[in-house]
DNA sequence: GCCTGGCACCCTCGCCCTCGGAGTGCCAAC
DNA sequence: GTTGGCACTCCGAGGGCGAGGGTGCCAGGC
């Protein structure tokens, strides 16, 4: 109940967290952006690609020392560090024709390009040999999150691990209550008016909602509706109790039914859609320290976190199939994010949960990726030993 | 138990603060620092005063003036501002022995003045006659404030409010569980190899905790536990549940005493303590707006409000009496708060929670302390409404 | 037909300089 | 003690200048 509670663990990870970021920006992954050395070539045609292997080069090239310097790339930087065997003219005359298709752009006439949101996806879509996490740092998100004690501190730790590993906001929700079961529904008289309705599923999720007592309850009312309840709304999934109740309101003894009335109403606010709040977020210091975002544009992605239900709405929304999500500047349909990208993935099969990173549309595609997608799986692990 | 459930509230607010705030620079809600109007000079001789009433009141102008505008302040801008019948060489006179006395300070020769911390200080000391919230925003106040569900959720909109009227990020902490008395205590089996612990308070605060039970734990051996525990823990202070716990164990039936010992060991983490990681933060977008804090700065800050131990700490240190407390720039012992400044209030006096608001040191202190402490007294008196 | 070196051109950025404005400190006079 | 006057200082905006980096294009070569 806690806003976030605070892992023990979190010493530890910034330490090492840290340590790992240090040289984050320079290890590439093994992604064939790298070095001078890799001119791969993979399949040797794709005529009907608008992008033939070499543009494709050029544009990676681009798009990793952008990310990487964070200044206008020029045609003889590209030849440098996509190794190519060619002349800087040619470069320039792809990068040209790169631009004319919209992958790139100059920020003003003679300077070097940056890649446009385009280019961006372009160069995403382009990973689809999915990067693997590094070994140190896949075994430090193994280590941190096997050790949760409960869904509630797995998922606060997740969130952790991902800002840490990343230096982006971190984004995590519950797994919809969907397929959890209700293992307790306790009510408990606080004041003479009111009293404190709980609802405990197995997956360890405590929803508590406040129940106005008519005039006039007594205690034994209580215990006779306590009775009721559990007898009718233990075991259900957690988005049926509402109708559970509805349905016992009616056939329930006359005394109690202005009970029953109110807990019916206090479990209306959807218990599923209220999971959408449930939301952890972290790192967003980091956020304030990357000098991709303007000040303005921070201020806007920040206040959107802060607003909890859209957040997770978003979220939700970007995370459909089973493999990692990115969406790109423009292609977020919240004005606020235009200069933002959100990685996304979901993380369990059934009654999924989606966890994922969002930060400027500048950010190391690769190793988000990367990160995400181990962090997903290693949670989805967790989670399936923690309830077996 | 959602991170921070957004209050239905807060829609309106949003309009509401915003048309408020609007006006909140250039409203001087009633101070004497205001309008060429007053001149006041309440006693006319404090003699021992290191300040005569003519250098406080230059004092105050450079406050005020720098905290509405942002740009050092000279001493012609005083005479105009303060409205003093004398001549801007007088001024420049006062104002040379203000900054040899360390109360302002120029960023540049031949540049008007800032306050110095030191300068905040002394103009947040001569505020002694508190100013009070203006009547809109005084009923905005008690409005939002007024129609909480729980104290969960009052809590979370006193943030908002606090928040959304100061332009600040606003922390509250919930009142310590010293005084609230247990009114459940669960043990709910999710497992076969855990069960989760259920306490909740008779202010609504309901706390969770992870039990590992012990292999071979039937359920008929948890419904023992469950008695045993609801006889002896139910009344009890949050914060003596642990020892309550210790002693039973002892008396236990042996077949038992492995089960409550993993109990024992689950309330062990401190539950009074585990009460400062309870803490509501808003406004962090408002933050990132402001431009009196730099880049670096504003990041450290952010990162300072993650830990929510840490703040948590400090926010309960620095509210010891029943009056604001106010905490300038170099004050702060935490070197990340070293530009920022603190103004906190403790609001119950048994039990008591603290509320304050976080910013840069140049905020508007008589309007953030008008609000802090409106924003304390409501909240202390729903409170009381809501436990009677 | 594609690649290349060369070249003219463009734009930014840092630098310097200048100039106006704002503010100060000091002084002599009231 | 206060004041107007004055010289001085410093910042910041604006303009000019040169260097650097980058481009686009072209003509020639493979």
């Amino acid at each position: 109940m806690a806003e976030r509670r605070e892992p023990a663990a979190h010493a530890a990870i910034r330490a090492a967290a840290a340590e790992a970021a240090a040289d984050a920006v320079h290890v590439e992954m093994s992604l064939p952006t790298g070095g001078p050395v890799s001119t791969v070539m993979e399949a040797p045609d794709e005529t009907d690609e608008e992008l033939d292997e070499r543009k494709r080069t050029v544009l990676r090239a681009i798009v990793s020392e952008y990310v990487a310097r964070g200044e206008p790339v020029g045609s003889k930087r590209v030849v440098e560090v996509a190794g190519l065997d060619v002349s800087a003219a040619t470069v320039r005359n792809e990068m040209s024709a790169l631009e004319s298709l919209g992958y790139i752009t100059q920020p003003h006439t003679s300077a070097g390009r940056i890649p446009t949101d385009k280019g961006y996806r372009r160069f995403v879509d382009d990973l689809r040999a999915d990067p693997a996490l590094d070994g140190p740092r896949r075994e430090l998100v193994q280590e941190l999150l096997g050790g949760a004690a409960d869904v509630e501190d797995l998922l606060a730790r997740t969130s952790s691990v991902l800002s840490q590993l990343t230096r982006l906001v971190s984004l995590v929700i519950a797994p919809a209550g969907d397929a959890s079961r209700l293992k307790l529904c306790e009510l408990v008289a606080l004041s003479p008016g009111g009293a404190l309705l709980l609802l405990v599923a197995d997956t360890g999720r405590v929803e508590k909602r406040s129940v106005e007592l008519p005039a006039g309850t007594t205690d034994a009312d209580l215990d006779r509706v306590r009775t009721v309840l559990g007898e009718h709304v233990r075991g259900r999934r957690l988005d049926d109790v509402h109708a559970a109740v509805e349905t016992i309101v009616d056939d329930a003894p006359s005394d109690l039914r202005d009970i029953l009335r109110a807990v019916a109403n206090a479990t209306a606010s959807g218990l599923t859609q209220d999971t959408v709040h449930h939301v952890f977020v972290g790192g967003q210091a980091s956020l304030a320290g990357d000098e991709a975002f303007e000040r303005q544009q921070l201020s806007r992605v920040l206040q959107l976190i802060e607003e909890r239900a859209t957040l997770a709405r978003l979220l939700a929304e970007a995370t459909a199939g089973d493999r990692p999500t990115v969406r790109i500047g423009e292609e977020n349909k919240v004005e606020d994010l235009r200069s933002a990208s959100l990685v996304a993935q979901r993380y369990q099969l059934v009654a999924a949960g989606s966890l994922g990173v969002l930060g400027p549309t500048r950010m190391d595609y690769a190793t988000v990726l990367a990160t995400v997608r181990a962090v997903a799986d290693q949670l989805h692990e967790t989670l399936t030993d923690l309830s077996s």
